[in-house]
RNA sequence: GGGGUUAUAGUGUAGCUUGGUCUAUCAUCUGUGGUUUGGGACCAUAGGACCCCAGUUCAAAUCUGGGUAACCCCA
């Protein structure tokens, strides 16, 4: 039955009005009266507190640790970094309240140049190094005024990473490495198939000497930049008088990396895993794994105790118990899948006279019939099956939409067929500039790890010029 | 930047052209009581709204002007 308490449009025919249903009604976010910001709610938060616990483990292990700085930044620090500057002008929010003769405040839009400044106090002798610091915090970009929520607006949590090498070497490495644990975190985690590779020049972050990125394809053909990983080489340590005394007794310059990656991620997951029904949380993603619901539960006192019983058994999945009395199964059904738990506990009173119970999986609509004896093994291994499917349905679906193109006239139709592909190209940014323009935004997304070497003699599929690489397009979040 | 559309309970809406039983429709929602329960149950009962400011008028949700906000289209 059609009800405006459940997604009114299909996945495939409008995917920006289906998301937007899908996140408010499943109570993920909302919309705020802030223009331009979102509000994230219990269940988006803890989705995110998900992706915080899992990272900060990778972190420790790293040997990368948390810290804190300022939420704003004197507007000197932007200019000393020229391209840092021109790359973040055009978004940043100012601080108005200010005396005579105080410096502008900048509202972060990230951190980079806050904080180098106190690493240039802080680093001095090669024992200083490798310094690796994270911080979780929120960033403004103030050019967004039509919310996505998760994808664009104004305000978003993220994490970013800043490192400092005494070697150019060892800062190429670590860059890489940071990329890997993003992919590792999104299809270990997430289920979303990571595209790692190198943005293009144009691509690259403003101030980086090369930008490792890794994207998201999403199911309306359109490429999502998920995390990024750049190698800042040392122009920042110059800008920051940043510098260190080497064995060798002499001054040296280091080199820095900074990674990142946002609340986007949440986006992603909708996406990815979402379908007509709402929401489908991947088992290590949702905060309830489990949900049980009684049948006839007033009628029967047998079903509630057995209920009862099930939810401590199943206090590992941190399972709910939905006895409310005043909502009916049916309605309860739509509630939870809307709200994309995994799996769906149905008991009843046939199902007590087998001594048994209604598996549901979120993912694939799959019922079984499971003995209540083995319903902890049964749940177990099933939450580990769904989330090895989820990574592997997901990733069938975008290699189905890989493709490649040799001429530009296969590149724009590939484009207009919602693919991903992979062509030749002269590496120049007139020439992406043209390939925007003539694919209705299609930009460059990244040039696929251990997939970019050009073909003996080829050509760039735009201009004809001679190809640097092999690089992969697809329209742009 | 230019053009268009809209603004009514928590949500989605009817009413506006032609001002007057509008004491504002319907559904959902929220509270309470009861009957229900294997795919969005039902009955009873209560609650909740005309974006803001001015003007016209005996009389404004409705007409006029201004403001504000949102959405859509074009550059």
């Amino acid at each position: 039955m059609a009800n405006e308490m459940g997604i009114t449009v299909k996945k495939e025919e409008n995917m920006p009005e289906w998301y937007s249903q899908v996140v408010v009604k499943s109570e993920l976010a909302d919309y705020s009266v802030v223009r331009g910001c979102a509000v994230i709610r219990p269940l988006g938060y803890s989705l995110w507190q998900s992706i915080v616990d899992y990272f900060n483990q990778r972190l420790n292990k790293l040997n990368v640790q948390n810290a804190y700085f300022p939420l704003f930044i004197p507007e000197s620090f932007f200019h000393r970094e020229a391209q840092h500057v021109e790359g973040f002008a055009p978004e940043v929010a100012w601080i108005s309240t200010k005396s005579d003769n105080e410096e502008r405040l900048a509202i972060r839009p990230t951190s980079e140049t806050i904080m180098y400044d106190s690493y240039s106090k802080w680093i001095r002798s090669h024992r200083d190094l490798p310094l690796r610091i994270n911080q979780w915090a929120n960033i403004v970009r103030w050019e967004i005024s039509d919310v996505k929520i998760f994808l664009r607006s104004r305000e978003f949590l993220w994490q970013e990473g800043h490192c400092v090498y005494s070697t150019e070497k060892e800062c190429e490495k670590e860059t890489k490495m940071m990329l890997k644990e993003y992919a590792k975190m999104s299809e270990e985690l997430l289920a979303i198939p990571a595209i790692t590779g190198i943005k293009s020049k144009k691509e690259t972050f403003p101030g980086a000497i090369r930008t490792y990125t890794f994207e998201s394809f999403m199911p309306d053909g359109k490429a999502l930049q998920s995390g990024t990983s750049h190698n800042l080489g040392q122009g920042f340590a110059k800008a920051f008088n940043i510098s260190f005394h080497g064995e060798d007794g002499e001054e040296h310059t280091p080199w820095q990396s900074s990674w990142g990656f946002s609340t986007r991620l949440l986006g992603a997951l909708v996406m990815v895993h979402g379908d007509d029904k709402g929401l489908v949380l991947p088992p290590k993603m949702a905060p309830i794994k489990a949900v049980i619901v009684p049948i006839a539960q007033d009628k029967s006192p047998e079903v509630m105790k057995k209920a009862k019983e099930i939810h401590k058994k199943l206090k590992k999945f941190n399972a709910h118990l939905d006895d409310r009395a005043d909502k009916s199964p049916g309605f309860k059904f739509n509630e939870w899948e809307l709200k994309g738990v995994p799996l769906r506990i149905e008991l009843g009173p046939k199902d007590l006279e087998k001594q048994s119970c209604v598996v549901v999986s979120r993912f694939n609509g799959q019922k079984e019939i499971v003995p209540l004896n083995d319903l902890v093994a049964f749940v177990d291994k099933k939450l580990k099956q769904i989330q090895k499917e989820m990574l592997e349905k997901a990733r069938k679906k975008v290699e189905e939409r890989k493709t490649k193109a040799t001429t530009y006239d296969e590149l724009k139709n590939a484009i207009e067929e919602k693919k991903l592909v992979l062509a030749h190209h002269c590496g120049n940014k007139e020439c992406e500039e043209q390939i925007k323009t003539d694919t209705g935004g299609a930009t460059t997304r990244c040039r696929p790890t251990g997939e970019d070497k050009p073909e003996p003699n080829s050509k760039c599929v735009c201009c004809g010029e001679k190809a640097k690489y092999k690089i992969y397009f697809a329209k742009n979040y």
